[in-house]
DNA sequence: CAGAAAAATGAAATTTTATTTCATAATTAT
DNA sequence: ATAATTATGAAATAAAATTTCATTTTTCTG
């Protein structure tokens, strides 16, 4: 865990002497990473063994650790955390604050994700007659990227963003075909009913969702993707990201199952293209 | 600079025990900042003297200052790096690589954003009579999520992936019209047709798209998102997620211009949707 | 609220670590 | 081949960190 947010959460539990080092190195952490222990027992108005205890007490083997754990909480602790849009933020501010957060949320992401689960669903799919993907507001958007990719790999794929049709294709499905199901919330009452009736009529439910949801239950596989969604401004921002990006692991998943001359296929999908685009001049 | 990177950079210029050094500190630097100065000579078969004066030809203090900028390289420079799927990763292993490279490009692409740029565009944004967004493929998908998110806003959203349609649109544009064109390689014919129709039709042109491409030349404002797109598979991957990234702080950029009020209105949009699912017990 | 027990603190001593000095070895240029 | 330059390490010195232990402060108990 990075250091200074340790030293915040337990500021409390410092005694007096600890919590002046504290805020020294608090306030300046920048100067503290060149600084002697005497340098900053000065600067703190204490003893430098107490410096000492302070940085044990850290978990580090003493000082000249504890400021290599410092140094490294300053290259990458700022970044990579969640931080909150402000008022008054510039849009450099803000720019920043949301792709950090977004950075943070797909390390999460990772974290959450089960490799045993994305294997049993790269089997499934590779195996299915025929794949569907459906998902509604934002996670439609992710259930259409699903189509692109997967519609190259010349499977049957479906894709819909109309409850009626979602519920017509469920009844639709047999054995050997695979439903995923897409919804960050997971209580999405007409999804679950599709996953439901896909899954009575025997086919594979893969739930791309949160675990524990009244989605989850109903799945065959749980892809659980978590994230700490930014409810300050009431709009799916890091959960759809996250999703594309499993999105990428089952298609990359895909392709490395189906071997190398499979890949060829794709490259021919891709130069399709071509003629549609203005050359390059390089 | 990443002193590691100098390192490596610098190799050629080291003598013979210089390079012994940073052979050793380029194999294991995390042992290296755990070891002192008399243990690295030591496994690096030198004298305590020559890594001392290793350390300041690398322009550090002396050693301790050394490993102070060594940490700092560790803490930021390994992990999110664009690193390539292999035949025979397993599902951990590319999973970890896709969240990798997509959390490294969204560094890039953060970095190559203009924040200039950025104002205007939401400025421009806040305000459009009405907004069209239009993309196709991949982009499509990204087109589809701006409107997702931006009739939130309460303001005319228009999205197309049908080139007819998003040509007809582009011909009915008008002053006060905002038109974002999202295309990763900026060389799609007919989007670039679909920027110069609205351009002649007074509307302001945004492209989300590469620097210096012919699409960029039609549009008023250019936010270039630069990735470098892992075209191993022939898929969009990296591309699509900066732009969603880039929706999302255009989107937060739009309701930080229009104040906290109006933000109560953006709960109202997601309230609505309570209705359409279960309950949460907790 | 006294006074004992426990905890916190710092002065000084010790140890560890890093740096400088300087003599010697290796390399390069002439 | 040999002088000049550069690189290197042993030993000495300096600096920094840690330990020890006595003293102070705080907390608990009757």
């Amino acid at each position: 865990m990075n250091i200074l947010e340790k030293i915040t959460n337990e500021l409390e539990t410092f005694s007096k002497s600890e919590r002046k080092v504290a805020e020294v190195i608090l306030s300046s952490p920048n100067t503290v990473i060149h600084s002697s222990i005497a340098a900053l027992a000065k600067q703190a108005n204490i003893s430098e063994p107490t410096v000492n205890r302070f940085c044990r007490r850290l978990d580090t083997k003493g000082y000249p650790d504890f400021k290599l754990h410092l140094a490294q909480s300053l290259a990458n602790g700022t970044p990579y955390v969640n931080r909150h849009v402000d008022e008054n933020d510039t849009a450099e501010e803000y720019t920043s604050k949301i792709f950090e957060s977004t950075m943070a949320n797909l390390e999460l992401a990772r974290k959450s994700l089960d490799p045993t689960s994305i294997n049993r669903s790269v089997d499934v799919l590779t195996q299915a007659n025929k794949l569907s993907f459906f998902g509604l507001g934002a996670s439609a958007i992710v259930a259409r990227d699903a189509q692109n990719k997967f519609f190259r790999f010349n499977v049957p794929v479906i894709c819909f963003d109309d409850i009626l049709m979602q519920r017509m294709s469920a009844i639709n499905s047999r054995q050997g075909d695979v439903v995923v199901v897409i919804s960050h919330t997971g209580r999405t009452k007409s999804l679950v009913e599709v996953a439901t009736l896909a899954k009575e009529n025997d086919a594979t439910v893969i739930g791309i969702t949160t675990k524990d949801t009244p989605l989850a239950k109903e799945c065959s596989i749980v892809l659980s993707v978590d994230v700490s969604e930014d409810t300050d401004l009431y709009m799916p921002m890091a959960s759809r990201i996250a999703q594309l990006a499993l999105i990428d692991v089952l298609a990359t998943g895909f392709t490395l199952r189906r071997g190398s001359k499979f890949r060829d296929n794709l490259k021919k999908v891709k130069d399709s293209l071509r003629s549609s685009r203005f050359d390059r001049k390089d």
